[in-house]
DNA sequence: CTTGCTCCTCCAGTCACTAGAGGATGTAGC
DNA sequence: GCTACATCCTCTAGTGACTGGAGGAGCAAG
């Protein structure tokens, strides 16, 4: 019963993810084009779903779909070497490290910003006066 | 001598703030119509270089434009309090904790998969489960 | 006066979706 | 079987926050 297969609506609560996202991902080829029934419906299984999930949370995580592909070909394919698993983990590790270095600054700056505002007028606002001020780096425009 | 007008160019050489991105910033509204030379040139002066900084910084910080335009118009009216400010600054805060809550397990799970490859066990790979339940609640998925 | 940079506007493309049109299918009640 | 309504289908276009290019005008130096 609850085995089997999910209908798109029933993936789509499953798993967070909205119908149309899961539309776009097969059409990207994150997700498979998964099998249909007669009437031309896409039917989704329990693997299916978990994959699904996993892209959802590397998207929250601030993945882009080629880092995804990546993370997905490491399940995708278990035939491949040690070694090619090996340098796509540390690549991505690279990258999340950077990404948490990144946020950690950035969460710094944050909590000085909110500590330090004694919530008075605007105009010694400790959040304005530090945007204001402008950063230091001239850097990317980074989010994450 | 240096307070008087900028062209765009010295303008985004001053703040960091990319030539096309200032005219797109003026385009909708998060910089206002400056004057023009003669041939139809923007020029900047101090407190237009001041406002780039500001959006600048705020864009590092990962706010969004309608933020901005908030903390901006907020700055304009020295007289109000500062609790908007701060309560944006605090809901942002929580979003970066999140992530790096989440980053940090991921890196985890990369750093102890990147080992495991290297001793031969890439079908026991947990990278998928990490992000398939790590996070937070949303649907669950059904087991299997 | 020519070279070469900077600037102008407008339009297209990027990424990862998101929303809507217009139509087919599945299901529950009568 | 028939109706009502939810869910699904494909396709196109729009979003946010830019980025890049075309085609042309302005300006400073040699």
């Amino acid at each position: 019963m609850r085995d089997r297969s999910f209908p798109i609506g029933a993936a789509a609560r499953a798993t967070g993810v909205k119908v149309p996202t899961i539309r776009y991902y097969e059409g990207i080829g994150l997700m498979p084009t998964v099998s249909r029934n007669a009437g031309n419906r896409r039917l989704y299984d329990a693997a299916d779903l978990r994959r699904l999930v996993f892209i959802r949370h590397a998207r929250e995580l601030g993945f882009d779909v080629e880092a995804i592909r990546t993370l997905l070909s490491l399940q995708d394919d278990p035939e491949k070497t040690c070694a090619d698993a090996h340098a796509i983990a540390r690549s991505r590790l690279a990258e999340v490290e950077v990404r948490i270095a990144r946020l950690t600054a950035l969460r710094a700056e944050l909590e000085n910003m909110a500590a330090q505002c004694a919530r008075g007028r605007i105009d010694e606002c400790r959040v304005i006066e530090t945007l204001a001020d402008g950063g230091h780096d001239h850097g990317r425009l980074a989010d994450a």
